[in-house]
DNA sequence: CACTTGACCTGTCCGC
DNA sequence: TGCGGACAGGTCAAGT
């Protein structure tokens, strides 16, 4: 394969949900199928009871989480981690030689972890190389009750979720540098790594910098730049970088937008300056060291 | 409580 | 060509 591994964050996690949204709704799921236990826990009792027969009513995201509602009024609760994908196949899709624009070849392959067969012959198909994500069926009703969702942010695109309240749920870290709290999913809901990059870059700010460092200013265009970028990947059908496709096994082109993300070593295309790749709080960070000058306190 | 590290996994890439 | 190790990075759990 040509692609390697990805990362869905919001923008790809809401791709998917609109590619699933158009297929899903009216199927009923015939049967189900896995390989990994921890890709698919549920017992096999509430799986026959609750899922097989039941109809797909719709589907819905929070955070970087899959919803299926199902007519048992359970949901199938779904994370992709890094490197899970949902890829819908209709029945006239699994023909030998069909011509498919899919990236993912046969389904299943090898990093296939679940299967879910529908009555009109069409499958979904859960592939996780690293076996990080997993697929859970949980009472619709305990959905929100699930450790994650209890905690999680607000959804950053949501019309309400202003600059105040923004400023507000990134000052619940003011002592933390500014990136590790966009990714802290409590803090808010949906960005990872691509995106923090991506909208430090366009505030220009040094993603090491405190939060309480960050001059109201700086944090206005933040919260700016942040839903411009999150709302144009979700236009562009979301990042490939490795291995992230949509609901039909397409990648997405926002990654031949980015202006700093895996662009070390190349100009940086406001000033110039060579981008660098430091690390922060562990986690590998692309930087325009002219634009984004270092806080007070580093050197 | 805040912060860091390790665990969960597989595959790729780089240096020797 | 093979082999060890770093790296990829979302989230939780455990340790400091």
């Amino acid at each position: 394969m040509l692609y390697t591994k990805g990362m869905p964050e919001l923008p790809e996690v809401e791709t998917i949900r609109i590619g699933l949204a158009k297929f899903l709704p009216g199927l009923v799921i015939a049967d189900t199928w896995h390989d990994w236990q921890k890709s698919f826990p549920n017992a096999p009792a509430d799986v026959a009871r609750f899922m097989v027969n039941a109809k797909i009513i719709h589907v819905r995201r929070r955070a970087k989480v899959l919803i299926i509602e199902l007519s048992s009024d359970y949901s199938l609760v779904i994370h992709l981690k890094m490197t899970g994908q949902l890829v819908f196949r209709g029945k006239k899709e699994f023909g030998a030689g069909h011509p498919s624009k899919s990236l993912v070849g046969d389904l299943p392959d090898k990093s296939t972890r679940v299967v879910l067969d529908f009555t009109d012959g069409s499958k979904l198909f859960f592939n996780d190389q690293r076996k990080f994500g997993w697929v859970r069926l949980l009472p619709g009703l305990e959905v929100p009750e699930i450790d994650f969702f209890k905690k999680v942010g607000p959804e950053p695109l949501e019309d309400d979720f202003t600059v105040d309240k923004f400023i507000e749920r990134l000052e619940i870290r003011k002592n933390s540098p500014i990136k590790v709290v966009l990714l802290d999913q409590s803090v808010l809901a949906g960005v990872g790594n691509i995106y923090a990059d991506e909208s430090l870059f366009a505030a220009k700010i040094h993603p090491s910098t405190s939060v309480k460092d960050v001059s109201r200013l700086k944090l206005v265009s933040l919260h700016k730049n942040l839903r411009e970028i999150l709302n144009l990947s979700i236009k562009k059908g979301g990042s490939t970088d490795r291995n992230y496709v949509d609901a039909k096994g397409k990648k997405g082109s926002y990654l031949s937008f980015t202006q700093v993300f895996r662009k070390q070593g190349q100009p940086c295309p406001r000033c110039g300056a060579v981008i660098d790749k430091i690390r922060v709080a562990g986690r590998g960070t692309h930087i325009c060291p002219r634009c984004q000058r270092p806080p007070a306190t580093m050197k």
